[in-house]
DNA sequence: CCCTTCTGCGTATGACATACGCGTTATTGC
DNA sequence: GCAATAACGCGTATGTCATACGCAGAAGGG
């Protein structure tokens, strides 16, 4: 009753089954004047310039020359784009040349977790989408996957490399995040970035307690505040926590065999 | 010109003055019928029962007998509410115990994170509210500087408390994104917990090509994923990586002093 | 050659946030 | 006491969105 799909059978969510191509291709009707990937790149295009937020329907459709209704005789539902366009952005991995020249497993993870930030600042608006699920796109699960051959070498069994994985990813969308969050501050007010984190350490100083807040307020006096240049300072910093811990646990699972 | 609060002075962002309760309270006009708290309380049960998404104006007042617009007395935008809800739902810290019985920073600081997920579970629809910005409401800060104190004895210096502090808050929060996220699927759709998972891995393992995706292939074949039971496995994996990784940057500071 | 099926798209609906202004009610300065 | 003042509750209006519905025209298939 419902299998109509060219390949396989069973229904796939709507957005899976577009981001893997395998939409129906129908010989009757006329042809289509527009096409996914052309409305895709177009909403990309949106995102890019002026925000998640300003990619509505009918933006995109004007965009691409179209009436807003036309739009969805190529997408199931808002919903829907947002997934291809996440596709889209993201991109498929590169190879690692971590892998390819042999290297740790660690290098090849700092290797991965690199790639995947710069992926994300490149379109910070992906992280204003929300998330639906389990990962299932093609770029996803290829990302997936080379995560976990970055883990090859590393003696984990495939339950813990699927953990680590999940847990370095999450890490650099919630580093990335922060980092959004920031920049959309300084975007929103017309300040530049050190006028708002000025601004930011004149607040905290006004509602910090010295009593109440004791460990803030020597934080603010220390003066660590008033001058971290590097906006990689706390990926990185974050980064090699996350791989010590990971070496921690290969170490404790087969006795101090390094690996590299 | 702008100086009208009644303690301090300054412009602090609207959202702020009435999160620390610093609003001019004005003896002029007739009484308000509402309190700033009645309205959150009310956008919290909101939240609570039906999602972020039901928490309209409308909704709102009428939750709280009201009409939509005598709402916007008391709130300047709706982006406010959201941040007096993030503060009501999430609330102050409770003293960690590990603290006063003098455990080590590690326990203190798992102790620490456990809290804090807590309270995430409790109200899943907090992680739905967009971030604006860097902490400076008074639960924000409790719990920052609660997390200093749990590294006090750490020998850590005071900035990379902070982005020790940082890292795991961020780790708490991206992981209970991710239960929030399968929970709400498991809403959508009718079924059970068990029966979402199992049409995740029917999906997968349609998808996963065994050429282009070993690893994933050879990890849905090992059956690790047809049995996670506990869904705190992730959290608690995570959790522990980060801590050995802390763990290893205090031996690296101080030379191999155990701090317990 | 007509009938099915798909196309683009105009129109309509129903949420929603929020600006504006009006009548009303306390409080304060006289 | 009494008017001037300011805050209150709230009806109405505006503009933005996603999206359901249905129609008219295009293209293959029988």
């Amino acid at each position: 009753m419902a299998e109509k799909s060219s390949s396989g059978g069973g229904d796939l969510p709507a957005s899976l089954e577009a981001a893997w191509g395998l939409r129906a291709r129908p010989a009757k009707g006329p042809k289509p004047g527009l096409s996914l990937e052309r409305i895709v790149a177009a909403a990309v295009d949106v995102a890019s310039a002026d925000g998640l937020a300003a990619v509505s329907m009918g933006r995109v459709a004007q965009e691409v020359g179209a009436s807003t209704m036309s739009l969805y005789r190529y997408v199931s539902a808002k919903d829907e784009l947002y997934v291809l366009m996440q596709e889209a952005a993201f991109g498929p991995p590169e190879p690692l040349s971590a892998l390819e020249s042999g290297a740790s497993w660690r290098e090849a993870l700092a290797e991965w977790a690199s790639a995947q930030r710069d992926r994300l600042h490149a379109h910070l608006w992906l992280l204003r989408i929300p998330v639906g699920g389990p990962p299932a796109t093609p770029n996803s699960l290829a990302w997936w996957e080379q995560g976990i051959q970055a883990l090859e070498g590393s003696g984990l069994d495939e339950g813990d490399k699927t953990s680590v994985v999940l847990l370095v990813s999450n890490f650099v969308r919630s580093e990335a995040l922060l980092m959004a969050d920031l920049a959309a501050a300084v975007t929103a007010r017309g300040a530049s970035p050190d006028e708002v984190t000025a601004s930011y350490e004149r607040t905290l100083k006004r509602l910090v307690d010295p009593v109440r807040h004791p460990g803030i307020s020597r934080l603010l006096e220390s003066g660590a505040m008033s001058e971290p240049d590097d906006p990689d300072y706390e990926f990185t910093f974050g980064l090699e926590r996350l791989l010590d811990g990971v070496e921690a646990l290969i170490r404790k699972m087969d006795g101090g065999v390094k690996s590299a």
